[in-house]
DNA sequence: GTCTATATATTGATAGAC
DNA sequence: GTCTATCAATATATAGAC
């Protein structure tokens, strides 16, 4: 089965799951409304009365929950890496010691993609809004984002001296690829694009 | 010499004339301030003092030039993908008619490349800031977007007949890494990434 | 062409009734 | 646990003096 494969089937599953999480407590429900908003709206629109609206109640009912709506966005924002992080720890564990560099990364892939699309609205936020969050929620995100960021900085390492990755390609760049733009020079992005997928050296 | 050293070179270059456009009129350096702002700090965050305080005015005096904080936003958003589908069009035409497809790929990713430098605040806020405009704004920025795509997409689908592409990778998806992520779903880039790159077919 | 002052709307958040 | 009502801050935009 083909990564396209897995991702296609996985993305009914994932679309008939998504009401299940909705049948948990309050406070769920405000994380889910949130999530949803900053991922299709992004930071700023993500209002509290706009997340009062898709759950249902007014917007002075939020503080109930929660102590403050930064509260709220941060949870999101961490959920949406932090359960993506379990996802690739656990596929790497899985494997067998005598997994090579290349199997590792393709199940780090892999693992990456299907539990994005379980908890798709989560992860798009995090990669989405996180650009733009306020300077201060940016700070405090970036703790757990990094940690996800490091286990792709040593896949991507042994991949590299492995030979598997054009030696003047940014690590960055592929790793940055499946993490989102986020302040990354698009343009950095797309010249590695292109001398990996054309192999463009001489223009 | 190789695009990454086209790129770097041209670096400083831009970074010595973007002020150079800060000698213009009241308007142009309204324009300058919001280019920066939508990049940098997305477009809530890009409000009409914020944009006065980098001019050096007051945000009252902003509406002596445009009539709306929109009308701004919208015309650094259009003369961002403008500046660099003009870049792109003239190098295409430049080609002799000789030109394979790859070629006229790889002169497009130039262009677009080095465009995208001299103008990095406009195209950059073209790129970053445009899915998270309000809904109305974004359907008109759309338009001349859909017309620079168009290009890209015709490259694409010229370069994929040629055989320099996989069959099973999007075209969507190397259209879009040029483009920015904009909406697309992160996932089917990283998995066309995945093959493209790592041949990752027996996940 | 810029200023001050202000109108109007919307934001995050709080207080207290139920 | 949700509501209504409201506060203080800030947003876009306007009016008129200079």
């Amino acid at each position: 089965m083909t990564i396209s494969q897995a991702v296609a089937r996985t993305a009914k599953a994932s679309a008939a799951k998504s009401e299940a999480s909705d049948q948990n407590g309050g406070a769920r429900q405000i994380l889910n409304a949130t999530a949803w908003l900053l991922r299709h709206r992004g930071y700023e629109a993500t209002t509290t009365r706009a997340i009062a609206e898709r759950v249902g109640i007014k917007a002075g009912s939020i503080y109930h929950h929660f102590p403050s709506k930064d509260t709220i966005v941060e949870r999101v924002i961490n959920e949406g890496v932090l359960v993506v992080n379990k996802a690739v720890t656990s596929a790497l564990d899985a494997l067998p010691n005598k997994a090579t560099p290349r199997d590792r990364l393709q199940a780090a892939i892999k693992a990456h993609l299907l539990s994005s699309l379980e908890h798709s609205d989560y992860t798009s936020a995090s990669i989405r809004a996180f650009a733009f969050l306020p300077p201060e929620l940016r700070r405090t995100c970036r703790v757990e984002r990094r940690r996800y960021e490091d286990i792709w900085q040593q896949l991507m390492r042994d991949a590299s001296e492995a030979g598997y990755i054009p030696k003047d390609v940014s690590l960055d760049a592929a790793r940055l690829m499946l993490l989102g733009a986020g302040r990354v020079p698009i343009d950095k992005i797309a010249t590695d694009f292109a001398q990996i997928a054309f192999g463009a050296r001489r223009a």
